[in-house]
DNA sequence: ACGTATCCTGACCAAGCGGTCAAGATGTCC
DNA sequence: GGACATCTTGACCGCTTGGTCAGGATACGT
């Protein structure tokens, strides 16, 4: 396959490495922007003239790279479900209940923590109905949740949990881990911190994670000597 | 105190019933209007325009009862945390752990279901930063969680319940109630269904309780028999 | 060096916005 | 019934918005 090192400038179809990394840099600048501003100020209440002043553009520079504003809104909230969908897949990691929970809990953790924007953004179009992700919500995000509905029947069926509603249980799990990015402001109000740092996203991924998997019986049959005496790194 | 029936319109000093009447039906009418339109479009992306057309009066007359959006934005939020706030005092019901829960998870779902516009506006709030309620959070609602994390201490010393970190309990129980009405549209979505019915309510509120409740040891040292075996009304 | 494709941007526009106002309608009190 | 306070509303205004455009700047292939 044609694919030199970085010293070598040479593609003979792509528009080349110059311009190409102009419009690559500019793009990325500008998703970036948009996502922040975006989960700040909700769709409607984020202008085309901030998006492109925080990514350090002008206005009509921006239009030029996305055509219309709901053009860029759509390329954000597609990068963020990617992601998002990568990180899903921590949840088929193991086929131990108690592990593929774990998984899956600090993944999600890890993402409201680190973007905790995109996860905004993403709340926002659910709360106001979904108009662009519509699409999305009854296809891919159905399948995955009804493969993993069916992980966790099946766990129920060979007795390793109790008998749960698996897809009440993913809910629970998406509404808890989602809460530290999109509430963070309520939590950081009600805890008295101007920031949450990164052992307090660890000690709540921690504790969701115990009531869950003890909450859903998984301890019962397994060994059940590691309910309450390990702990984390800070008191 | 003078409060007499419906066709006895004497009160010396208020504007009088007639009058009085008016202003608090069309009072009504826009808060209400302005609840669900601020919860489908946002705070920017609700229109005076909109929420007047959508409480049956000129828009001109929405302002002569509320002098800016932002004033009638506040009332909103207003109205809301006042209502949320006389359902979690259901959560003090009790001092058993079991029932405290119990009802306060019930309390909040029964708010989802029936004011899930309400939620969302909420939702909307904190998301973006809570311009508006952040002395809300601060001081009420902080108040009002560290009372209810000192009862659960109080269980954690008397060993009723496991040793859990009682605000990480707390915003798993807001996050998980309110989702259900703040992504009802994605949940819908995955489960394929166009409108949630009462009973499905219900049972996430079983299942809800049930986990946390199991999750944080209070059945350890309770009956332990009730884990398994009673179910609700649907397979 | 030169033509061309892409990139950049200040200036501009129509539409929609929150909010105002003056004048009329309606109820209230004496 | 008349003075007064409250309610109602179409018309209007200044401002912001998303989006356009013409024309200049820059990089590229030959």
């Amino acid at each position: 396959m044609p694919d030199p090192a970085g010293p070598a400038p040479e593609s003979p179809r792509q528009p080349l490495p110059r311009k190409a990394q102009i419009r690559e840099e500019n793009t990325v600048a500008i998703l970036a922007a948009a996502e922040e501003v975006f989960a700040e100020m909700g769709f409607r209440g984020a202008s085309t003239a901030a998006i492109a002043e925080r990514a350090g553009v002008p206005k009509a520079n921006l239009h030029y790279y996305f055509r219309t504003k709901n053009q860029l809104y759509a390329r954000v909230l597609e990068s963020i479900v990617t992601e998002w969908f990568e990180a899903a897949d921590r949840f088929g990691i193991s086929d131990d209940p108690v592990e593929a929970i774990d998984h899956y809990v600090r993944a999600k953790m890890e993402l409201s923590r680190t973007r905790p924007a995109a996860s905004k953004v993403f709340a926002n179009e659910i709360i106001h109905g979904a108009p662009q992700l519509m699409v999305y919500l009854r296809t891919t995000l159905r399948n995955w949740a009804a493969t993993r509905a069916a992980d966790i029947d099946r766990w129920v069926a060979q007795g390793r949990i109790d008998p749960v509603d698996p897809y009440h249980l993913l809910f629970m799990i998406w509404a808890v881990t989602q809460h530290y990015a999109d509430f963070s402001c309520q939590i950081q109000a009600v805890l008295d911190r101007d920031r949450l740092p990164r052992a307090e996203f660890d000690r709540a991924a921690e504790q969701i994670t115990r009531i869950i998997v003890k909450g859903i019986g998984a301890l019962d049959r397994r060994d059940a000597a590691d309910a309450g005496t390990s702990k984390g790194t800070a008191a």
